[in-house]
DNA sequence: CCCTTACCTGAACCCAGCCTGAAGGCAGCA
DNA sequence: TGCTGCCTTCAGGCTGGGTTCAGGTAAGGG
């Protein structure tokens, strides 16, 4: 499954490219739109993230390029937060899907899968950890065929662990996958929706899977 | 069941082609009458969606070169949005139905099952959640026994849902679904929809399957 | 055994996102 | 011409998820 990012801020490609490799997407960064066009053109990915504001290039021009190209790999394109116009104009160029910043992880992947399904390649993906179902296609949650409600925040959270189960996270991880990349509040939250978790995935069925590792993170397992 | 798709429009043309594909129909996509005709006449396909303003020969010209032919495949021709004019036309020249811009996917949709079912080769197909029944080619909807009647809009916005029963679609996807590709209003038009629906499906029979997921989309369940 | 540090969690606030009823516009039809 | 039904817009209200905060609890080190 190979992803082309196109994506000019450093750090967010950064992010993005740790956390959909961790995904087990083969991720390929430019960081400016001509040369995110060229390497579209030369390589075969199954889906495109395109940013709108690029160097060299902006995002609008490399995806009507690549549409007049014939070229129709999946797009997805990160617009600004405020530009009710860009959505319009990012489908008009010949975009599949956009988001709009400052977006989740979650969110991300969730539509990322969409695209990659609506391609051609079905893949039906849900994380098992013992009796834990998480399914990241639904946004849904069940432990043994008890589905559990959750919020978006919380599903963030509880997949960013369960991607690595039996993995320690830390807390820092957490916050980069689930919240927003513009995130500058209280670092407690993570500690917050941790104990919500239990509240809901643990405490009723007298389990203790969601597990604290004193200064380093949390541990999902079985 | 194979469809060949004679569009001008690259970007018109290659929604069309996912939307079709995501179907089930295997699609050939052509630019102009003249690579269209040679399609046509080279291969054996169960309908044509055949374009009126075409580069290089017209939709009339290639449809009537294929009955000359002595070829019957059903051919939808889409017409400009204002010629009524151009629907006889359409017809006099051996399409079969005709279409005219701008239109929904779903209406195309409905269309192109009934041609390809009165060809000779039926194939009905209903999407079913629960006890929840979706005709897409009679655009018909029943919970149980009973009969919805639903309008156009409502029937697209269900179906788009129901395509991916269990999955999160988000309102910008349901957009780009139901609504015709320049549609360019106010995007809460889809919770207004789906309010609609649930007053339909879900209030009358004590259900609550059309799921809002916050911040994500909606979620059509059993 | 005490102190520090890290973590837990209930309560309270705020507001984005969502819901929905009402009304206008428009096209088809009698 | 009026009627009917559907699509769309709009605004007000509300819910519940996100966040902050503060007081409490556990872990670990000296």
């Amino acid at each position: 499954m190979r992803v082309l990012l196109v994506e000019d801020e450093k750090r967010l490609a950064h992010l993005l490219k740790d956390g959909l490799a961790g995904e087990g997407f083969a991720v390929d960064v430019t960081y400016d739109g001509r040369d995110g066009l060229w390497m579209a053109t030369e390589n075969p990915y199954d889906v495109i993230v395109l940013d709108v504001m690029l160097p060299r290039m902006n995002g609008y021009t490399v995806c009507a390029r690549l549409r007049d190209a014939e070229n129709w790999t999946p797009i997805l394109m990160l617009t600004a937060k405020d530009g009710v116009h860009d959505e319009a104009e990012a489908l008009d160029t010949g975009a599949d899907d956009f988001l709009s910043k400052p977006f989740s992880y979650v969110v991300l992947l969730a539509r990322l899968r969409a695209l990659v399904r609506r391609g051609g390649h079905a893949r039906p993906v849900s994380i098992v950890v013992g009796d834990l179902t998480i399914d990241p296609a639904g946004l849904r949650c069940r432990r043994g065929e008890v589905n559990i409600p959750l919020t978006p925040k919380e599903f963030a959270v509880l997949h960013g662990l369960a991607r690595r189960q039996g993995e320690v996270v830390s807390k820092s991880e957490l916050l980069a996958q689930a919240w927003d990349f513009s995130y500058d509040g209280d670092p407690n939250i993570v500690e917050v929706y941790i104990s919500a978790l239990r509240r809901k995935i643990d405490s009723p069925f007298g389990r203790s899977s969601l597990v604290t590792v004193r200064g380093a993170g949390y541990r999902l397992e079985a």
